[in-house]
DNA sequence: AGCTTTCCTTGACACAGATCAAATCCGGGG
DNA sequence: CCCCGGATTTGATCTGTGTCAAGGAAAGCT
């Protein structure tokens, strides 16, 4: 529960996430003032990045790992409002607290940036500021689809879409097409997934439940899933089925 | 039905939104610039401004009445994605095809920028670029909030929401505070609310009802809605009441 | 090994909101 | 002033998902 794993990455050019992350335009000489101003985190599974409300320190990029961000109502009431995978971005720069509370899902190594430097940086430095601007736009229309999944489809159309969009942001660079075979590891509880659904557990449960039955994903142990067919899938989450070609 | 009414704003000094929209930072020069390349057009209550998967050709500040964002399944199911008001940006820089269809919820006056050249400054107009950044990323939180509603609240709580804040932004600039009475028109119709909130139209007129017999809100006609204590509707809606202080 | 804890599954039942169906309201055109 | 069509309200019933409850399985600790 402590956050130890001193990560082995050192030097930009060596990093997983080069050409994704906010970094990604950065020349030469950008990337080296950022080395100047980051650091790297890890965090274990179920640790806490960052409480809403908190003073933020740092902005970050995801390296490794799975972390959440989470919204929750004075009764206790949980909705997750973002999934951060490896390259996406955490904090909002240009402002002083955390809206939503952060949570590792999985053991988690974040490439942290001091805030205040960072916001200099963007500032003067074009290149992060068009990748942030595309970044943050791609994360409001990933949110926009989200709205359509909370607000419209059934339970069973809601676990499929989410392992439609797991499955195709981790087959991601393993360039996969639509129709093959994928395996992943979900890296969410049954709870994590109720809170991502606006579902409780138990129906999670019984859905993820009827999609093995019913041969859509074939699971091993409680965690890892394969994907037969992920057109099968896709249609079972009410998308467009042309939109396989996408992504 | 058609596209008229010219509109009588010629010049941005005299522009309602002018310290709100996407050209909040400019200075003189770069108003000048972008003069060039906007114009005006008028928007009937109904009309389709741009259809999903359609080429756009302009991206646009809407300058008065209230325009939606939404996006529909193939068996019908319809979502709200977005709700414009004035000063919001309308179309996604960097992209051919629209992701949305945005249609008028009333008579609607938008500023277009023709794309090509209105990407063309943002790449060299920083002030352009930064205004832009900020109002995507109030927009994801915008979005952000709005997946719990659908994610977790209650019919009741969603249409108390709704109000809410649709009720903040419209005294926005009228220095209203928390606990004071407000009164304004709601531009949507029911069925517009319930593909908001995710609900059937039986079930927003209900819920109205409902609020209405209960004294949160009161209506004369079916579109003018005051609040008389805004404090009340935002418990209604299960927001933190101490988050009355903020907007 | 046995114990504890956490996560997951499954069953029985309740209820919020959907669905189906009618009636009513209201503004505009003739 | 009356008629028409869209918007809204209201009622009766149905159903998907939540809630409550009870086990089961895997993983870590002593």
């Amino acid at each position: 529960m402590t956050q130890s794993l001193a990560p082995e990455i050192k030097d930009c050019s060596d990093c997983p996430i080069r050409h994704r992350a906010v970094c990604a335009k950065c020349d030469t000489d950008e990337l080296a003032l950022l080395e100047d101003i980051k650091y790297y985190r890890s965090f274990s599974a179920g640790q806490t990045v960052m409480w809403a409300g908190d003073r933020m320190e740092f902005v970050a990029s995801v390296v490794s790992g799975v972390a959440t961000l989470t919204q929750t109502m004075e009764d206790g009431r949980r909705q997750m409002v973002g999934l951060l995978l490896p390259s996406d971005f955490v904090g909002r720069p240009q402002r002083e607290t955390a809206t939503y509370t952060v949570t590792a899902a999985s053991d988690v190594v974040m490439c942290c940036f001091r805030r205040k430097p960072f916001e200099h940086m963007i500032a003067n430095t074009p290149h992060i500021a068009h990748r942030l601007l595309e970044m943050t736009l791609d994360e409001l229309d990933a949110a926009r689809e989200w709205m359509l999944v909370l607000g419209r489809k059934t339970a069973r159309e809601k676990i499929a879409s989410l392992l439609s969009i797991i499955g195709r942001r981790i087959a991601d660079l393993g360039d996969k097409k639509a129709g093959q075979s994928i395996t992943f590891d979900l890296m969410l509880t049954r709870e994590a997934m109720a809170d991502y659904l606006g579902l409780t557990l138990e129906t999670v449960s019984r859905q993820v439940s009827a999609l093995k039955k019913d041969g859509v994903i074939v699971l091993e142990g409680k965690r890892n899933i394969t994907v037969p067919d992920m057109r099968r899938l896709m249609e079972e989450a009410g998308d467009d089925s042309d939109g396989g070609l996408l992504f």
